[in-house]
DNA sequence: CCATGTGAACGCTTTCACAGCT
DNA sequence: AGCTGTGAAAGCGTTCACATGG
């Protein structure tokens, strides 16, 4: 091993995963095959992913010790610095969002909301500042505001995410429905409740 | 083109997502290249997708008639029936989605929440039923809830996840930061936020 | 000419098998 | 023996190239 550039999107996607996992790990060591069991991800595959971040773990014959994995999977797969967020769109999906305790421990702060109807920008109670849709330019280069959470009504999830583009967001979670269109520097990561739902329909299960 | 029996989890997927864009779309015929363009997949992925799926779309040299294209893809993909779902921990997020409104138009029917915080069952306002946790097997049966929506707090998770999965349960959307496990026979969709933040964060933005 | 239908080729992911260390 | 580290092999998913039909 050697000189990865960069992290296949797979292992990427399981080592995000598995920092929660260690997270809560309540012994000093593990072993693959006790995240293979916490995970269903096969052992061999997730030494392999371990291999592929190049470091030397030093696990061997005696599991991994918690604390190294983790430092080596935050500095290999995270930004450890917290990021700044705000979320747009304060309907009732949204507006729930609106509560830093959701966000604790995960490295992101929610900065601000986000609402094209004044209204809801002054009534609703929050622990951040509100604002029109219209300060978005201004208000996240001030507040230095890196990912958005787009929870705008399906039909003006597009027209929304272009303006967060415009911005210079760096990545946007979606939670409408629709797929949205953004250039390769901005990422997008899809997870529409309605989505999953079918996803989880099995064809098979007919009565 | 015969007897497949079952498609690639990765088409299924997009097809589920692309039914929504089909939903949506304003004429009667669609091209490869037109979806490709909505959707960021290459045209030939979605032709070769098309052809998994078995049917005769005999779209040449024309496009795609959406109407057909909807049909069979409900048909090879979807489960057609309204689909009866229940929410799991009504908490600021859980509540939030106590309306019916999210889900209309997607084959799912909120019936019931549950909460194991009794003050919450009393107090919630909602369209539907709420009962304590406690109540899940019987209601689940009566109502015939075929799937859940997870929004527990991390450390329930797989707690309640277990009494799901032993009322008969056919699949979990996991709304919670953490991994949950099940057999083989209950499906998982996992849509962290938090995960979806790590997600789009990208390693490479270092100021 | 246009857009699809088709299967081969390519590349990414996972699994396997086993050497090597404790 | 137990568990990791490593590369080869197998398995999937995506892209390509092009024949085919309107």
């Amino acid at each position: 091993m050697s000189t990865t550039v960069c992290l296949p999107e797979a292992t990427r996607k399981r080592m995000v995963q598995l920092l929660q996992l260690l997270k809560a790990w309540p012994e000093k060591k593990i072993t693959s095959a006790q995240i293979s069991k916490a995970t269903g991800w096969k052992d061999s595959l997730i030494r392999h992913d371990f291999w592929l971040l190049g470091k030397n773990l030093d696990g061997v014959s005696n599991g991994y010790c918690v604390q190294t994995l983790t430092s080596v999977l935050e500095e290999k797969i995270c930004d450890t610095r917290t990021k700044n967020c705000c979320i747009v769109g304060l309907g009732r999906l949204g507006a729930a969002l609106l509560d830093q305790s959701i966000f604790d421990g995960s490295g992101f702060e929610i900065k601000v909301g986000f609402d094209s109807n004044l209204y809801r920008v002054e009534i609703l109670r929050s622990s951040f500042p509100l604002y029109p849709a219209d300060d978005m330019p201004w208000v996240i280069k001030q507040e230095k505001i890196e990912y958005a959470i787009l929870s705008v009504p399906d039909k003006d999830a597009q027209k929304i995410c272009d303006r967060l583009v415009k911005t210079g967001i760096k990545g946007i979670v979606n939670l409408t429905r629709v797929l949205i269109k953004t250039p390769p520097s901005v990422k997008v990561e899809n997870i529409s409740i309605i989505n999953a739902l079918n996803l989880v329909v099995r064809k098979e299960s007919f009565d």
